[in-house]
DNA sequence: CATGAATGAGTGTTCATTCAT
DNA sequence: AATGAATGAACACTCATTCAT
């Protein structure tokens, strides 16, 4: 997973074949990655906290990573592969109930990859890094969900000025609450907040109607 | 007898009255630091980007402003007395194409100041500073716009699960595309970005129905 | 009172002759310098906390002074005459109580010389300027209290190996007493303090028996 | 999720387990930091002069000392653990010559602890500096030695008002005289000093006779 | 393969002093 | 005579990255 491309400097070594000892020190320097990304954020995440919580040493980080982009990087591109496989599932959306649900569990996917990657996703649409792989990665990222989606809305007869341009609302609309969602201070219900994105993309997007308020009434 | 004590520094420069040549400065500063701050983005944004924008030497910054952040909260300050301001202008949105116009015309007034304040707007939505006040200001700021979009919402028979949640999602989506709108690289038409917005946060939220796509079909 | 010697930079203006405001100006910044200084101490104390406590501005501080150094060659000019006019009023003591009332007194005036002038005798005798003038002045005020004891002390018999080691000796522990005095927080019985200094000065320097412990006994 | 809290940065180096290399590195900055305390004081102590002195960088400081007062709180720790062995060492002090030479040898050693580290001594004497941490140690390694002065005082028999200030007096004479000694261009003979101050403390505080002025007459 | 130690360029902030009105 | 405004050199501190063992 971790970056193929250029290496800026040093002598990053993840070309090379790692004995089971290796991989699972470079699991542990990614996860704890993720982890530090999340809770601090990607500007107040140091390469210190990184191997502090995986209990390695400076030294055995730079072993693994070119510097902490190429770390991100790589985290970036698991990510990109869940999102690739998300995108791919969505699926025909109905303008009745079974639309309206297909779409509430899709988001309820989402959710769960934004739980884990959060912190790499918004460090793309946030634009937090100067790496420009990142970018691209991010970029193909979303492009690739968007696509999909342009796709679902054409098929669902979307009736609009232009679908990528929708597709981009609901992706951007979906992200930031679930941004928000996770921010810690919020209390927000986890349930109404995949309630209203549904029937709002489901209202908005497909064209959908009587659904969604049904279910979960009263909840809060 | 050795004091110790010390006032806070940088008197806050909004405290003391200051003169037509001081106003001028601060002035100066306040521009250039808004522009830094859209062009660099906050975390890149360096006091020493903004008194060379502003042609000023760093000993003239800290007489006006305690610190980087006590510039930002002053940027926020103009902005939430914009956003206050848009936030009461919006009216009652009518199901029917002339709800569609108002919309699409607070949209538009909408991306006015966010060509101005963008930067600022994302320091609070994207969590980047630790500065409490500054959260506070943008928590009060966004809540007018929400508080007042629940009451539209509501007056307009907006009938699901969560009112607030709704408002919450407008804008986080509204948030989104203009920040992307104004990447640079992004290459969006700003009028059919506006047309998307206005169609969906019509169809979606106030029940509005073959409005929007009629006009400017083709465009792109 | 202000120096007359060298001026680094600047146009000083204390040689020019003064009108009447002009000499109030002066004296309201001597006033607040030494008001300032015994607050903060020589290094805490800032060119801007004198102006604002004379109602000045900084313009008008160096219409007056070259530098702050300036202004503390000032106060220890002040000082210097005062410490030489005490000097001269200790007369002679004898071993017999006369004596003992004789030095209480004099500790009793040296103290309330140096709750207004602590700070710059402090300044000197702590070292913490690095002007030569200043400790130019401070020492010959020194030298001449130390030299007025050297003759008390061989008048009264002082048979010791060093007359001088013993004036400065002398000198050290009553201005370090006084200092400690007045430090914010102690709470020293300031009676006490001019007894016990009395009283050891009396017997380790004059030879003199039987005094002072008689006095206030119980006090404290 | 941005993070936002943050460990208090230089891990003070006292917490972490170090290697040789590490206990090296941090005796030469402390070694270091000591030269340069006495040498410049401690205003005029920079960081860069102290890891010049060191041979370190920047870098290394803040790797073992979370600013320059932890430094010099580490320094006023080994000082207050050689104040206090030293107060112990003093003994009963009898009225008689063995008494006096009792203090002269012990002021002699008074007087190498404070050949090195007069100037965290002076830093708290002084007041220098705002750390509370400093103030509390400085005020118990004093308050030691004038509490086993006191006892020491109250055994042979110091009849005065108050015997607490007593040993304040005593500790504030030793403390300065030991300074002016070591100020560069101070001339004056090493034994004289001692003598005289043990001949004073003899003769006020311990009620001592005919002692002192026999030794070391016409050294100077 | 792993580690603790070291580095130094970069950044925010302070404050005595000078300038223009 | 007085003032508010402006300056910039100086300094403390951070942190990604490299080094030596």
């Amino acid at each position: 997973m971790a970056g193929q491309q250029k290496r800026p400097t040093g002598t990053p070594a993840s070309e090379r074949d790692l004995r089971r000892q290796g991989r699972k020190t470079m699991a542990r320097l990614l996860d704890a990655g993720m982890t530090v990304l999340n809770d601090r954020g990607y500007h107040a995440a140091r390469v210190d906290d990184i191997v502090r919580a995986a209990d390695a040493s400076h030294g055995t980080f730079y072993l693994y990573f070119a510097n902490k982009e190429d770390l991100v990087r790589a985290l970036a591109e698991e990510c990109a592969g869940e999102m690739t496989e998300l995108a791919g599932s969505l699926g025909r959306v109905e303008p009745g109930p079974e639309g309206y649900e297909r779409l509430r569990s899709w988001l309820e996917r989402f959710h769960e990859v934004y739980a884990r990657y959060g912190a790499v996703i918004r460090a793309w649409v946030e634009n937090q890094s100067t790496d420009s792989e990142l970018r691209r990665l991010g970029a193909s990222a979303f492009g690739d969900m968007a696509a999909r989606l342009v796709t679902q809305l054409e098929e669902s007869g979307y009736e609009s000025v232009d679908a990528e341009m929708g597709a981009a609302a609901l992706l951007a609309m979906v992200e930031r609450m679930n941004y928000f969602m996770l921010q810690p201070g919020t209390d927000w219900d986890e349930a109404v907040v995949l309630d209203t994105l549904a029937m709002l993309t489901h209202r908005g997007f497909f064209a959908g109607q009587g659904s969604g308020s049904r279910i979960r009434l009263g909840q809060r």
